[in-house]
DNA sequence: CCACAACGAGAGCACTGCTCTTGCATTCGT
DNA sequence: ACGAATGCAAGAGCAGTGCTCTCGTTGTGG
């Protein structure tokens, strides 16, 4: 029952836009509004879950992706789930815009959705990390200053002796990869790059794996 | 008066977030809803307004500190008026997610945005163009592609024999900088880096400009 | 002096999220 | 087998929203 709401509020939310109405579900599912209250508590919870399922849908199509591209060069590997992440926000634009965009006013995100949000940034980590156990990371002087230290914290959720500089340019990866999917989605390319998109994204990440080391 | 409801509604934006309600703005100023449709057609309208000022007050104060820093590095430039926007989006949150975020559900951005949006990413283009003038900037392998040739349209916006790939690079810059801010912004960073954020973006600005040749 | 335009107030429409009460089935315990 | 308890949905209602329409006031120019 909760999954057919949630799957009513997606078409809702991929043809509407982020201001979701749960009496528009309701009336959707035949059912008056009060009644979807028995299953969420909220609107916001309702939004949490499909927060979640976004998360997971990205995620598992980044995985995807990667999984197919086994065995090639690590930086085709970061191309390949850069695209890959970028057609599913294409495909998805406001579930996009759920999970990267402005946050929803009024909205403190619970604990449940941190975990699903890493999937991403863990797969990119985790090519960077093998790229790095396989030699293929060229020598840079490493970071220093307070955020060096913070990275380095960071850094031993990945693995051990993993330099911090890595995981700077990891997480610097994932964000431009971010910035730029949502500048494609929100319009920020209009009226300059408006017919190969796809390209000058794949020009942006091979730039990233180079500051990587890659 | 038109600028009397802007300044108030401004101040709804910064406290109550991107809901805002002109009927909460027409209270505060102790007049009648209707009254306020005599100054904005609608509430798009007012947005409309505010989007304008806003990208203009970021575009100045991106402008403002690269003349403080006028006769730099070229790169510390870059630094400076990555971290004025950061300034400014920290100050002004609530603005920055009305221009950089995710569009306002059924909001179509008129024509009149378009010009103001460009300040910054012509700030940023200027000074790589300097640089390029000046001889700064590393020979790298020029880019082909469709994409290469829509850049090579707007290089000729920035000035004469630009090379299509320093605008990408610009351009993606830009791109990461607004990223790399709204991932502060929206609580992306949250959990792992959480004090140092100022240097962690400098570290990513650093790496936008060896992208740059820089 | 009067007409006209500008302006604001108020009522009202359709919509929203959310709460509370009521009623109907089903099912469980004795 | 029968009453009780539970799960579920509907409906009314509250406070709020954007927006439209009408009506009264006020000020100014011809």
């Amino acid at each position: 029952m909760t999954e057919e709401i949630k799957a009513v509020a997606r078409r809702h939310l991929a043809s509407d836009g982020a201001n979701l109405s749960l009496r528009a579900v309701a009336r959707d599912m035949g059912m008056a509004s009060s009644a979807v209250y028995r299953y969420f508590a909220s609107r916001d919870e309702l939004l949490t879950a499909l927060i979640i399922e976004a998360y997971d849908s990205v995620g598992e199509a980044a995985e995807r992706a990667d999984a197919a591209a086994a065995g090639a060069d690590f930086t085709d590997r970061l191309v390949t789930v850069g695209l890959a992440v970028r057609d599913w926000a294409l495909a998805e634009p406001h579930q996009w815009a759920l999970i990267y965009g402005s946050p929803v006013p009024g909205y403190q995100a619970p604990q449940d959705t941190i975990m699903p949000a890493t999937r991403v940034i863990f797969l990119i980590a985790g090519i960077v990390r093998d790229a790095y156990a396989a030699g293929r990371i060229a020598e840079r002087p490493e970071i220093t200053g307070r955020y060096a230290e913070e990275l380095a914290a960071v850094a031993e959720q990945f693995g051990p002796d993993i330099p911090p500089r890595l995981v700077g340019a990891a997480m610097a990866a994932f964000i431009q990869l971010c910035g730029a999917v949502s500048a494609e989605l929100f319009g920020q390319l209009n009226n300059s790059v408006d017919e190969d998109r796809r390209g000058f994204l794949e020009f942006q990440i091979r730039g990233a794996a180079a500051f990587i080391g890659l």
